[in-house]
DNA sequence: CTGAAAGCGCTTACAG
DNA sequence: CTGAAAGCGCTTACAG
């Protein structure tokens, strides 16, 4: 009885290659019934299924997913899209939806767009070809046409932080304004009256990121306190940003002993400016990040900041692609909540 | 003449399934010639040509790259394993490969094994089984094994790091002593003569990490400096492990005025301690770090570090890994210089 | 409890 | 310049 693998037995190199047929052989059973044992799928002798198992064992097999995705259409993988993993924020999202791919037994492979639309659109084309069971996408300013077109075709996604539903497509959000609220109301609440918010350069043309200027009005109104634009400087989101934000604000003398960031980095970098300028945080100038990437808890003086649950966004994700699969009618955003979680710099 | 697509015309959704056959029996020619134009594989008239590309068009036709690769073994997409994103070493390493691969026209997916062997494993059967063009990988604490069990079975391997090299695998790797040496000379050549190390609580019992630590004596002898235990402290390579390692010097009253430290997050940590005591970088105590994070820019003072050039590794690593597949030979480790970026905070 | 046949969507020799 | 046949490695009805 020949037994001996496919490819290259001469080669020495990359035994790559035993297939079912080569187990069966082995077996001296027909290769139906090698796949019947290795999915387990019950109808076959307790003798049988032990020669099989040793057979498999003795040629090395593995099941080529290729071929078995090209017929049934899973893999047991999920991709995650994300614009890119520099900021800490992203990094820390992929930590929660692994933990949550994981644990429905998935393998995660991650791939980053870098907000280019078109090499977004390349890599869900990607995963689509390579039959995922569905992608968990962060897309590219909040692009909507490329998620309906990729959803079209049979791709199941999962969107986070936009409102998107419709066939074989759902979302996972977080409200951004109540968590701007929430370090709004704080920082009234521990009597500050002079606010300022440190905002993102492109606040003002996008989609997405005036939520928090817009919450930040809102709150000071809701407070009885007066807005003006000079109560809004807008940079870059990184630390070089949020201190030169800082700065400016502290050079033109307006009155503060309050600072609402657009996210940690900008926080950071207020921070910088504050202890240049030998002004004392919290005693005279309170300040609240964004997002709570790891590094809040870890500076001196702790920060402030509102934290998305990244393991419920990771798990909420993960079980609403579960559920456009099973049935891939239109579902209702899912939101997680946000928290407020006071540190020393207030 | 019936041109329909393969799957559920009737459902609406997920016309996922337009194939060769659909586009041969409209262009009213044989798959074979289909196939021909797709892969510009020439043998074909410019009416033929023209006739099959409308059809594709129409149809919508994109290739099934399961079943490609199934045949071909190639998938123009190439893994990349590390342990974790949220270290923005390995954040930024990833933007280092992401554009050589790009380079090179290749889609590049990213998994992480937080260290976990079992995972590591698991994570290269996966993209094994998806036939990609190969996989970069940082392997879990140096683990060898697992390299030679994978690329012996047909997965081309390159390996960050560490040195390994095969049939099917290859290394790049930077010279971490001699990173180390960079800082301290440095130290040694601005008149500081007091220097204590910052290092890594598990520095003694692995086999990567004790490098710089050993490093760090010889520069000392070198330089006619003394050393003694006191002069290292060993903490989580994290700012909170740095901060606390720099308190425990300052409490012990040990003559302090140049810092190395094993890794930037622990320098951070150690510029916060100083801060605090009121002790001035660099004008009492120098400090360096080490890997060159990007954050090492944006802190006051900027910080000191040995950088290593990530774009080059990416390349170096994405070259080697094309080099291996054309010719499976062994191949000598390939090492990317590291240099010392000079800033404030010596 | 087990197997022979068809086929997933494509490419690879081979023949004209 | 073009096509009919075989097959990549597996699963899915179907038949016994």
């Amino acid at each position: 009885m020949v037994t001996s693998c496919s490819h290259s037995v001469h080669t020495g190199v990359m035994s790559n290659g035993a297939t079912l047929h080569d187990v069966a052989a082995l077996a001296g059973v027909s290769p139906r019934t090698v796949s019947r044992v290795v999915n387990d799928e019950a109808g076959f002798g307790e003798a049988t299924r032990l020669r099989v198992l040793e057979a498999i064992e003795k040629v090395g097999y593995r099941p080529n997913m290729l071929a078995r995705a090209l017929i049934t259409r899973r893999t047991g993988t999920v991709g995650l899209v994300v614009p890119q993993m520099v900021d800490p924020f992203f990094a820390e999202l992929v930590v929660g939806v692994q933990a949550a791919a994981k644990a429905s037994g998935r393998t995660m492979l991650i791939a980053t767009h870098d907000d280019d639309l078109a090499e977004f659109d390349s890599i869900l084309e990607t995963l689509s070809s390579f039959a995922v069971d569905g992608a968990i996408v962060y897309s590219p300013q909040g692009e909507r046409a490329t998620l309906f077109k990729h959803a079209q075709r049979g791709l199941t996604i999962v969107a986070f932080g936009m409102e998107i539903s419709g066939p074989n497509v759902g979302s996972v959000l977080w409200d951004v304004s109540r968590g701007a609220e929430l370090g709004m109301e704080h920082l009234v609440q521990i009597g500050r009256t002079n606010l300022v918010m440190l905002s993102h350069t492109d606040a003002v043309n996008s989609q997405l990121l005036p939520r928090r200027e817009t919450a930040f009005r809102h709150s000071l109104q809701t407070a009885g306190l007066e807005f003006s634009e000079a109560r809004v400087v807008r940079r870059d989101p990184t630390i070089d940003g949020g201190r030169e934000a800082m700065q400016e604000i502290l050079a033109a003398r307006t009155p503060v002993d309050g600072v609402f960031a657009y996210n940690d980095a900008m926080a950071i970098g207020a921070l910088q400016a504050l202890a240049v300028a030998g002004i004392r945080v919290p005693h005279d100038v309170a300040l609240v990040g964004f997002n709570d990437i790891a590094m809040c808890s870890a500076l001196v003086p702790s920060l402030t900041s509102v934290r998305l649950d990244r393991s419920a966004v990771g798990r909420e994700a993960v079980a609403l692609l579960d559920r456009i699969r099973s049935a891939p009618h239109d579902y209702e955003p899912v939101y997680v909540d946000v928290e407020l979680i006071v540190r020393e710099s207030t």
